[in-house]
RNA sequence: CGGGGCGUAGCUCAGCCUGGUAGAGUGCCUGCUUUGGGAGCAGGAUGCCGGAGGUUCGAAUCCUCUCGCCCCGACCA
């Protein structure tokens, strides 16, 4: 008897080959800046085809984008399992039930979308999770045996902002990692806690930032233990005050998270660094020339709150004494979409976006230089499907336009890597390699550029 | 939510004050020339002038209402 697939065993595909051709992608670069758009990030998003504003503060992701977000997503998704954290889905509208049983539906105030559905049901678009999680924590978790637990999501929420602005920076409708660790007393909550600190500061190591530490306030969300990591920029939303020393400061390799991390977390946490509404002037003299003093742009926040949400919403444990008490919370929140907007403000030039290798859409940008020309469509073409089947994620620029534009574009676009084939080199046998952050240009044989890509990564 | 500004071609913007048949640059299409950093010449297409109402012989332009977007502040991942 032939064999058939068993219903249910069969797994999908990974995805084939996509068009990664220029003239058949969808990559509408603008030559000129909208005028909505003021800061460098919300512009470049826009000038380089990765965003397309739909309303005020809502954004339609085109490709480009969407790669880069995803990339983001799944370094986010790879540090967040490391530390043994749990990914699951909560849905985007709420029943406004659980929140007013945590007390927090008057307190939110109109920056929550609320809804109404057709039997009147009060419901609404979550801005963040506390309720649901808890929710379907209580009804499943009976036991300490059940604990740690840190179950997290990836998930659009939405906060009617009566201001949006800086693009994705700050829109209404925004992608945010939010985690949330159950424990069975206030030590463990500070363990879990403490396992998070560690892990956003990797998270941000390998999105190429520079993310710092703050004592923060702990806001609508509740809390008494709260950091927010804030990565240093211009055009940040706020001042910051930190200790030069944590510029420098390096992050543990091979991070055991089984392990007590709070002298890690204790090593950061031991030099003063502070936003402005947690700012102690007096500090500034004691630091002297140590203190810097800069804009920042947040992108992670941590909270331990203990039982907060817990307690009103009855979400207990038994313990090994037999005694029920409420499990000790905490939340863990990185704003994955607006990463896409700090990433750029911490990492650009006057001719566009310098993407970090970690996130970017592609890794090279393959320009052929006269298309029309049968050697250099040949060599650029043989490139592109080599360096494709090498696993090296590349755009091909194949358009019949000018040197001028397509290196212009290039650069608008922020690929890590350009391989600029054209005829005169190809007649000799060579490409051009350019480093787009450093604009280091190597020339090197046509032949030694798939091993080159597809050996050092 | 307070204050301010702007909606005219895909994009950037002029025209509005002082009403009289819709403009420029760029982008797009065609042809020729050009071809390693957003080329040149010639030709071409493109607009409910955000929407509704009003005034007027006639409204992009004046008046009223309305919708949308942006900026400063307060707020915020």
């Amino acid at each position: 008897m032939p064999s058939r697939p068993i219903p249910g065993r069969t797994f999908p595909a990974p995805r084939g080959p996509r068009p990664m051709r220029r003239s058949r992608y969808f990559l509408p670069t603008l030559k000129e800046t909208p005028a909505e758009a003021q800061i460098v990030s919300h512009r470049l998003m826009l000038r380089a085809g990765l965003v397309r504003q739909h309303a005020a503060g809502i954004y339609n992701w085109l490709p480009m984008g969407y790669r880069v977000l995803d990339n983001i997503k799944r370094i986010v998704e790879q540090e967040q399992d490391r530390t043994g954290a749990i990914e699951i889905l909560m849905p985007t509208i709420q029943s406004a039930e659980f929140w007013k049983e945590s007390g927090r539906y008057e307190d939110y105030g109109r920056e929550m979308l609320r809804i109404t559905d057709r039997h009147e049901r009060e419901m609404l678009y979550g801005p963040t999770n506390e309720e649901a999680v808890t929710d379907i924590v209580r009804q499943t978790v009976k036991s300490y045996k059940d604990l740690p637990l840190n179950l997290y999501h990836i998930q659009w929420k939405f906060r009617d902002e009566v201001r949006p602005r800086f693009g994705v920076m700050r829109g209404r409708e925004f992608l945010m990692k939010d985690g949330y660790s159950f424990d069975l007393d206030e030590e463990a909550g500070r363990r879990a806690y403490h396992k998070m600190f560690v892990s956003y500061l990797k998270t941000f190591q390998r999105l190429g930032l520079k993310a710092i530490p703050m004592r923060a306030e702990t806001g609508p969300i509740g809390g008494n233990l709260s950091h927010e990591f804030l990565i240093l920029a211009e055009t940040g939303e706020s001042q910051v005050f930190c200790h030069r020393s944590l510029l420098e400061k390096s992050i543990p390799e091979d991070v055991d998270y089984d392990a007590d991390l709070e002298p890690v977390v204790a090593d950061w946490t031991g030099v003063y660094a502070a936003t402005d509404e947690m700012h102690d002037a007096a500090k500034e003299a004691e630091l002297g020339d140590d203190l810097i003093t800069a804009r920042g742009i947040e992108v992670g926040h941590i909270f331990f709150f203990n039982t907060k949400y817990s307690a009103p919403m009855k979400a207990e444990v038994v313990g090994p004494d037999g005694a029920t008490g409420p499990l000790y919370m905490g939340s863990y929140g990185i704003g994955v979409s607006r990463l896409v907007g700090a990433i750029i403000e911490a990492s650009h030039d006057e001719a566009g976006i310098i993407w970090p290798e970690s996130v970017a859409p592609f890794r090279v940008g393959l320009i052929n230089l006269k298309v029309g020309d049968a050697a250099t469509d040949n060599a650029a073409g043989d490139l592109y499907r080599r360096l494709q089947a090498a696993g090296v994620t590349v755009l091909y620029d194949d358009r019949d336009e000018r040197a001028g534009v397509k290196f212009a574009d290039m650069d608008l676009i922020g690929l890590p890597w350009q391989v600029i084939v054209g005829p005169k080199g190809v007649a000799a046998g060579q490409v051009e390699v350019k480093n787009r952050r450093t604009g280091e240009r190597e020339e090197m044989p046509l032949a030694g550029v798939v091993a080159r890509f597809a050996s050092s990564h």
